[in-house]
DNA sequence: GAAATAAGTTAGTGCGTACTAACTTATTGT
DNA sequence: ACAATAAGTTAGTACGCACTAACTTATTTC
């Protein structure tokens, strides 16, 4: 409660340096680089059209972004091939998915927001908030290490656990797994799930899988189920030993 | 924590109708309603000049986004005479006072911010936080009437005590008074006041003011101070019959 | 490996919102 | 009343960030 930084969006002082450093980035480029960081947690560089489609957006409009950001560092583009967030780019995605985290996890746990419903409203926050009030809605929340959807929560200084966890769609037949997270995506199909009772903490087996995307049949506690693909490609799970019971 | 009104400003929804209704306002649009509101409060319409110099913009700046204002329906402007707001802008822009006063009270009260130090947090969370989010702050909050500061809060719908008050600047010497308000724009100003006693719900007696902006002495309690103009012009009053005691 | 297709880029356009410079209208002081 | 000054406007420019259309480079497939 005592040493507040000083505002880090105003961009007032000057102090004269060659590198142009950060002079309070539109929201539009703080989004861009969300996603780029998102997208190349999959392995791979950031495409074009990835980008263009997570936006909302044009692919044309995407290949002028990138360049401006190029222009000021944050990311690094190789022509035809796609862009990679560079070390003060990614600091920047992470200080931004740390503000979501726990804008989502306040509005959950202060605002008596439902967490199938807070993705949106921390969307256009996160843009907003100040580093100082994010550190005081965290105090608050006793600094948790992951929001309400599991995702885990960026330390200030952008330290994240960047594990990659498979979904029950990559699970085997037979495999005992516990879900960690979800994604926040679609309130809808997070009722869904939900209803089901798959969320974060929920054990589950996998008992059997039709090919071509077809269902999914699983238990969730004692109850079977039955879900489609893209649901179960939505929930991220970490495996238990198969002697578990 | 039922009935919630769906986004307000995604403008998806079209439903063709002649009039060119809300198109989710950009955050300046949302700013000069607002300036443009507060300089109307002091009873004439808001002049080219004050709107630019309120927003730290040149004056060209504002002609041309009165034009667009105008053509949005949102305000009326009389050329080389300034704007006024219209129905509808007048509701933005109570709506965003709305805001801000709730998301200070929250700031306040529920984060441990110190009143001194909200504005500038509220002014940038105003334009992202949803009409339900400020809802359900105000609820938390117990459905305040004032902010910290002493100003009242609109209601959603748009009424709010508009009596002009008069600051201390006003006051006639020998005078007693309760401090209802105080400007919320310049923090120091106002730890510069606190310090001195002079907050919301203070009662004073105005002793004697010196010509040309000279220094005003009074009475908080017990205490004698004395001020410049310009920090007396930033504290609003409610006259209190001379015989109270 | 050449043709077909997919992915990416450039060029040109439009809108929002700022700027400066130059001009016009309103107000004020003698 | 008229010159000086203040206030306001237009014109032209720039940048951010989107778009479509047309072109270029990569990848896939026969």
């Amino acid at each position: 409660m005592s040493t507040r930084a000083t505002d880090e969006r105003s961009g007032a002082r000057s102090s004269h340096r060659a590198v142009p450093r950060e002079k309070a980035l539109t929201r539009q480029a703080e989004d861009y680089l969300k996603v780029i960081y998102e997208i190349e947690q999959g392995g791979s560089p950031a495409a074009t059209t990835d980008i263009a489609e997570q936006l909302g957006i044009a692919a044309a409009s995407v290949s002028g972004m990138l360049q401006r950001l190029a222009r000021l560092g944050l990311v690094k583009v190789e022509r035809y091939r796609g862009a990679r967030l560079s070390a003060s780019g990614r600091l920047i995605a992470l200080q931004l998915i740390r503000r979501h985290r726990i804008i989502e996890s306040f509005l959950v746990t202060k605002l008596g927001y439902g967490w199938d419903d807070v993705h949106e409203e921390a969307e256009r926050l996160e843009h907003a908030a100040s580093a100082d009030l994010v550190d005081r809605m965290a105090d608050a929340l006793g600094n948790p290490t992951a929001d309400p959807h599991g995702a885990p929560i960026p330390t200030a200084a952008g330290r994240v656990d960047e594990r990659r966890l498979s979904s029950i769609a990559d699970l085997p037949v037979g495999a005992r797994a516990r879900v960690v997270r979800m994604s926040d995506r679609d309130p809808e199909l997070l009722r869904y799930l939900k209803k089901r009772g798959i969320v974060p903490g929920a054990t589950l087996r996998l008992l059997e899988r039709e090919p071509f995307d077809g269902p999914i049949s699983l238990t969730v506690g004692r109850a079977k189920q039955s879900i489609g693909a893209t649901a179960a490609a939505a929930v991220y799970v970490e495996k238990l030993a198969r002697t578990d019971r």
